[in-house]
DNA sequence: CTGTTAGCGCTTTCAT
DNA sequence: ATGAAAGCGCTAACAG
């Protein structure tokens, strides 16, 4: 562990003049010096200590990620598809923008802020924040931050935060659209749970619109929320195959995963998918691939997502440009798969 | 963002027995004092800085988790269904064990034992290492280590580290003698990638184990090698289905998620399993049970394998117990669901 | 262009 | 039981 005032020894100069190698800052120092300094860094396998960074308050090149889950599902988010895949792509860019990731899972928002603060972390990507933590993260925290998939309130339109997320909306839509364009008339809605909020609520609302333009009614019995416990959701969709499910057409699920599941329960039931229900997932990830028939979904660009959100957060952090909010909505992608096909003849 | 100093001032005291409160010191303060202090803490907020910490090597509280991925895979490894679980594992029981997870990708030794020096990092938790990586972090890093699923060189028997891992032999030789136990003979081995190294190489070996303790032939023509990038993979696939493969009854895979995209590819061949195939992967993951029939696996514990390597890597850590060698290796279970079969009569 | 110095917040002797 | 002071490594302000 070498330190910059050993260097400085080395070499017979001040530690001012190692530090100002270190950082580049080639016009404060003779370039004599500047060669110098530099191979005795490169000799001595020199590594700053990052906590003399932090200190002083020179900027930890931290950036957290914070999973703000929702506590009521007691399963491990980071296992959720979705998560997965993009904390990997979010790793990637940090890394590659030259900082480093902490991460971090908590329910509660005081306790990323602790992280925040002990640590002295340079901005915060904040994931799957409902909209009330969201209002605290940016009520309570004045470090750059940056919500992916979240829908703050629009009071807070004039707040300095980055969101980038997807166009919910209309894929909810498009989707829906493509269905009545196929001819289903009775399509029902599924999602994780009952109260619908965040992308999942405007993936709804997208469906309803798409409904409403073409004067189908919906009403509440054809909403059908799913348990976030396999057990308990494979029941569910077992006893409402033989039941309510008999009058629709086309099922529409919030999720690839959520559809995948749903096929599967509904083959080993002897239920074929698209003979007896077109099926829609949401996500076009992996597991709308690997089933058969494949899934028509939305495609949305993951690693797009997760690199603006690291980049827009890391030009946030250097420029110090407060007060500009950014709110980016991907746009989505209809992709259209085996898992949907024409409603039979012989329903109703 | 108060400081000890200045809780210090509020109640009249010195740094030092803040300093002592806050660490629990019962013993050196005064009681009267202790809850004054206390209080303070509370009302004020405090929150310690981990900057400080570091520079006086007290203990940065970090774990670093090292995706030491092969280079040679451009995809990005978080995207690996088996990484992503784990390392939602991992984080929740770093935290809480009171430690901050540090998340770091690379291909370089010597860049990660570089982020090791930087951050003070008290312990590293290492993924996805190959025999000779692992050598190189078990010679150069004199902090505690945890690899997970890396079989170490014999020859490091002395060294101290922890590493957690699976029975891949038994695995692999266990689910070999299942396809044969229901009368198959011509089976055939699929793995990621030519140059069988680590849980890949273990699996085959137990796999060949179960082969010749039944008299049954191996040659190198039964060994296929899977590409990583999808096309090429589902091109070669479609290409031996229709020559090659038919000798065979029984295919064995390394992984779930490769067993599960050979079925999809067959599948969209007109091969049924397990009709035409058993097919067997390895892992039970979620892939396992996304697809009809469900794979026959192997299961492991991922959940397991992550709390025991950060448990064991705390207790490293905070005992400072030197030269102490751990190498766990997990029990596996054969799980037979419908993807294996008897062999076909019509087969020869 | 180069060097000196103060200070970031905390812990840990060492006195008292 | 309490406190004063040194020191961890670095950067930035200031002086030369």
């Amino acid at each position: 562990m070498v330190t910059i005032k050993e260097i400085a020894k080395l070499v017979n100069l001040s530690p001012t003049t190692v530090s100002n190698v270190i950082h580049g800052h080639k016009g404060k120092v003779s370039a004599e010096n500047y060669k110098k300094i530099s191979s005795a860094l490169k000799d001595t396998n020199y590594i700053s200590n990052m906590g003399a960074r932090l200190l002083g308050h020179h900027g930890s090149k931290i950036i957290a990620v914070i999973l703000n889950f929702d506590r009521r599902a007691e399963v491990n988010i980071v296992s959720d598809p979705f998560y997965d895949q993009i904390i990997g792509f979010l790793e990637e860019e940090i890394r590659k923008q030259g900082y480093f990731m902490m991460l971090y899972t908590s329910g509660s928002v005081t306790e990323s802020l602790r992280l925040a603060t002990a640590w002295d972390i340079e901005g915060l990507i904040i994931l799957g924040s409902l909209p009330d933590d969201a209002k605290k993260f940016i009520q309570q925290q004045q470090r750059p931050l940056a919500f992916i998939d979240t829908y703050v309130d629009e009071s807070y339109m004039n707040d300095d935060f980055i969101n980038v997320g997807l166009q919910d909306f209309q894929g909810g839509y498009d989707i829906t659209k493509y269905l009545i364009s196929l001819g289903h008339r009775k399509i029902a809605f599924f999602a994780d749970g009952d109260h619908l909020i965040g992308v999942d609520e405007k993936r709804f609302l997208g469906f309803k619109q798409a409904l409403s333009e073409t004067g189908i009614s919906f009403q509440r019995k054809d909403f059908f929320a799913l348990d976030y416990r396999a057990d308990k959701r494979h029941a569910f969709l077992r006893e409402i195959s033989r039941n309510q499910l008999k009058q629709y057409t086309a099922l529409v699920f919030t999720s690839d995963f959520l559809a995948v599941d749903a096929i599967n329960v509904f083959y080993d039931n002897g239920i074929k998918v698209p003979r007896d229900f077109s099926i829609t997932g949401f996500d076009h990830n992996i597991f709308s691939e690997q089933i058969r028939p494949k899934l028509t979904t939305i495609g949305q660009n993951v690693n797009q997502k997760a690199v603006l959100a690291v980049d827009y957060l890391v030009e946030r952090i250097q420029s110090k440009h407060v007060g500009r909010k950014i709110n980016i909505l991907l746009n989505t992608e209809l992709i259209v798969q085996g898992s949907t096909a024409k409603p039979s003849e012989v329903l109703p």
